[in-house]
DNA sequence: TTCCCTGTGCTTTTT
DNA sequence: GCACAGGGAA
């Protein structure tokens, strides 16, 4: 096999790109703007080293804050190097938390004296089990969420336990609450002890902690990790930061790669100091700044960093591209979220036209807005993915079935046998838990073992008795049974627990599902026997797993939250939601330091972008389901791009098609009556099919209308047919007032809100939508869609057997039926 | 004990 | 719109 030459690394790279990958001994500070080919220098790096400096692999030690990162940076080493073989090791590339979780199955026997019933078969507690312990411990103390939300409660714990701070630390305070938070701080912590659990933090505080006081165990760790690179050095808290001082005990070769600017995560613990003081904290670091930045065009980038270069806390860069200037970025003021939802719909539809393998990316603030995406996105028939949302593992059905091996492997796991233990139903109650709850927290014992101990005892009823015995004797059969593969004893647990039975009984709509994806775990679980994983392996990868992990980069529509995008590029972007209160968030309003993260989440967005960018928000927003639409003021970002830069995008201009105006209200009213009747399932409509279909059956155009902003002003139509001429078009809302300054900043007169484009929405002869059409190969269709006029007309017709297509007229041989 | 219904109260972002 | 807690009925 051929080796690439050490010049191989360096080549084709910037000057400062080339010095970032040919540094090699003592501290290094790579300061990478967004686009500057960051991922690139860390891997040309990794293989510089191996190849030019004979360091063996698995001396480099590379970590990242996501699998995938992690995953892509694996797969760049292994095609620069040609694989691994010849050099006998990979090097380790790793997240945060995987490898310090691979520390502690490895090493963790050493832990016993610092952390009290500690295993190295110790289960990791999710999100969701967090809230659990604070809700049982809410319980046990009388309080309800009144006294403070739990989500509240975790992230102050969260917060003190990687600061150092102690439930005694905790009653030292002022704050009246004080007392009833260590309490439940206290209580959160015992739990996690009790159960042989550790949470997403301890994950890192137990590494910090073994490799702080294991001397023997720290040294063995620096002698095997000579060099060590960190990604996204901007968010890593404390104890990430104490992690890498103990691995670099012994030298000082460390990268870290990073941009303050990209620093999202503060909410998370992350704390910019660390980046900001790297040059302190290592007095002899090198620092390179990556300035050029390779992705956007000249218009994003100067728009992106017009808008950071108001934050104070920064170091501060100048990016810089040799590309074009590219179009303007877009600006489209919406009087409705849903009228927003098809703009942006609408507006994809063009930039497929313009280039039919688009990529393109939705970006939004808060998970909550993607639901008006997907409805728009729907009624054009077009795929999308959504990443975030409940992953497959967060799936009830999935988290059980997990939750039996984790029990099986580990019983102490109180939230694990919490979860399962009447699911399906088998007798054991709220009573009955109640009891072994008290008996548990009262002695200091798992709940496993207290069912053990009072099922010997008799101390239940009659009833109760045979449930608890029935149980505890299944568990204990099926951890008997070690022989089995992995896939083999899920398949025997879904049978014998009688959770198969359940849902093949029950006649609710979604069980078929769940057994679906029950099979996709098996199937899941068998790939990890071919990979050789044991069950703990496989527990861990799924507690590990991030949402964005599971992106798949084939889909042509990607829509996700802005933190979800960090680390990827599309060439078309869609911001939705550009309103005061939802970007910036109303939270993040309190402080400056909150804001100026909001800012540079707005930086992360926008300079995703590498052709297009589109911004938008709208004037009347709905804050929950029910309630009235609330007048919003444009977000103060908005107003921080320079004018120049920005171009209204018109209502009269992106609906160039002519349009036959139907109730987008009453249209929705009537899809949720008909889908609710018969195959309701998922959380809007459940299929493209089913949405074009309905409105295929009846003659509509899938089109959006003008928005109704009065509720008052919608047709009720439980029944018969929706009329295809225009509806009646409530008055447009009346428009906020304009920001201070935003006349002069790019807010030249307010463009009319919602102008109706029903008024002028003439049907074109020849094709119109609804129009029903004969095609010679696929037959009967209906037209959805009409883009320009005559036998040019490029049509997309649902075909009653062929489905969706699009066609031009006169090249189809398209006649009206 | 289980199940279903209703009312309530809220939504940031996630390894 | 949604999740969740609490109440009431079988």
């Amino acid at each position: 096999m051929e080796h690439p030459t050490r010049v191989d690394f360096l080549s084709g790279m910037n000057p400062e790109q080339q010095n970032a990958v040919a540094h090699v001994d003592g501290p290094l500070l790579i300061l990478a703007g967004a686009g500057s080919g960051k991922t690139r220098v860390i891997t040309h790096r990794i293989c510089h080293l191996i190849t030019a400096h004979q360091v063996p692999g698995p001396a480099v030690l590379a970590v990242t804050f996501t699998n995938k990162a992690a995953g892509e940076m694996r797969e760049r080493v292994q095609k620069l190097l040609g694989g691994f073989e010849s050099y006998h090791h990979a090097p380790v590339l790793a997240t945060f938390h995987s490898f310090c979780v691979r520390l502690l199955r490895r090493d963790g026997d050493r832990l016993a004296p610092l952390r009290p019933n500690f295993t190295r078969n110790f289960t990791i507690y999710d999100a969701d089990d967090q809230l659990g312990i604070v809700k049982q411990a809410f319980r046990h103390l009388n309080l309800d969420e009144k006294f403070m939300q739990y989500r509240a409660v975790l992230s102050k714990i969260s917060h003190a336990k990687n600061n150092g701070e102690s439930p005694t630390d905790w009653l030292k305070t002022a704050d009246p609450k004080a007392k009833t938070l260590a309490a439940i701080y206290e209580r959160y912590e015992r739990s996690l002890i009790e159960s042989n659990a550790a949470d997403f933090d301890d994950l890192l505080l137990l590494a910090v902690r073994l490799l702080a006081h294991d001397d023997q165990t720290r040294e063995r760790y620096n002698r095997q990790f000579q060099y060590l690179m960190i990604d996204e050095y901007q968010d890593t808290n404390r104890t990430q930061y104490d992690l890498i001082r103990l691995l670099t005990r012994t030298h000082s070769n460390l990268a870290v790669v990073g941009d303050e600017d990209q620093s999202i995560y503060g909410w998370r613990g992350a704390d910019i100091r660390n980046i900001l003081d790297f040059e302190k904290d290592y007095p002899r670091a090198r620092v390179i700044r990556l300035e050029q930045n390779y992705r956007s065009t000249r218009n994003i980038l100067a728009a992106a960093s017009a808008v950071v270069a108001k934050n104070l806390q920064r170091k501060g860069k100048t990016l810089w591209t040799s590309a074009a200037e590219g179009a303007k970025i877009s600006l489209f003021e919406a009087a409705t979220g849903e009228q927003e939802a098809m703009y942006i719909a609408q507006s994809i539809e063009r930039e497929f036209d313009r280039d039919s393998k688009a990529k393109i990316a939705v970006l939004y603030r808060t998970n909550s807005q993607s639901r008006q995406v997907e409805e728009a996105l729907r009624r054009y028939g077009r795929k999308y993915k959504v990443v975030g949302g409940t992953s497959f593992y967060q799936r009830a059905e999935i988290k059980d079935a997990l939750c039996y091996l984790k029990l099986i492997t580990s019983p102490d796991d109180s939230m694990a046998l919490l979860r399962i233990i009447n699911q399906p139903a088998r007798g054991i109650g709220k009573t009955t838990l109640e009891q072994v709850e008290a008996v548990a927290l009262e002695q200091g014992v798992s709940l496993w073992t207290a069912l053990e101990q009072m099922c010997a005892e008799r101390k239940f009823g009659a009833r109760a008795d045979a449930a608890v015995g029935a149980f505890l004797s299944l568990i204990n059969e099926m951890r008997a049974q070690t022989e089995l593969p992995l896939d083999g004893m899920l398949q025997n647990i879904l049978e014998r627990t009688g959770y198969y039975r359940m849902l093949k009984e029950s006649n609710s709509p979604d069980s078929e599902g769940r057994l679906a994806n029950l099979e996709e775990l098996v199937n899941a679980a068998a790939d990890a026997v071919e990979r050789g994983e044991n069950i703990t392996e496989f527990l861990d990868h799924a507690a590990l797993v991030a949402q964005t992990d599971e992106l798949d980069s084939a889909s042509a529509i990607t829509l996700m939250t802005m933190h979800n995008a960090k680390g990827l590029e599309f060439p078309v972007v869609y911001v939705a939601g550009m309103e005061e209160g939802l970007f910036p968030h109303s939270r993040s309003r309190e402080s400056e330091e909150n804001l100026e993260e909001e800012r540079r989440l707005c930086y992360v967005a926008m300079t995703r972008a590498e052709q297009r960018l589109h911004l938008s928000y709208a004037r009347f927003r709905r804050r929950f389901g029910g309630g009235a639409p609330e007048m919003t003021i444009p977000s103060r970002f908005l107003t921080e791009v320079p004018a120049e830069l920005l171009e209204r995008a018109r209502p009269g201009t992106f609906l160039d098609t002519p349009v036959s105006q139907v109730n987008l209200d009453a249209e929705q009213v009537l899809v949720r009556e008909s889908v609710k009747k018969t195959t309701y399932t998922g959380k809007t409509y459940n299929s493209v099919e089913n949405i074009s279909q309905y409105f295929a059956e009846r003659g509509m155009p899938v089109k959006p209308a003008a928005p109704s902003v009065q509720p008052a002003s919608r047709p009720s139509p439980p029944s018969g047919p929706v009329p295809i001429r225009a509806a009646p078009v409530a008055p447009p809302p009346p428009v906020a007032p304009p920001l201070p300054g935003q006349a002069r900043l790019g807010f030249p007169a307010t463009p009319p809100v919602a102008r109706p484009v029903a008024a002028r929405a003439p049907v074109k002869k020849g094709f119109r939508n609804g129009g029903k059409v004969v095609h010679p190969k696929y037959g009967r269709g209906t037209i959805m869609r009409v883009e320009g006029d005559g036998e040019d007309a490029k049509l997309t017709i649902s075909f009653a057997t062929a489905g969706l297509k699009k066609l031009v007229a006169k090249y189809a041989g398209i006649e009206s039926d």
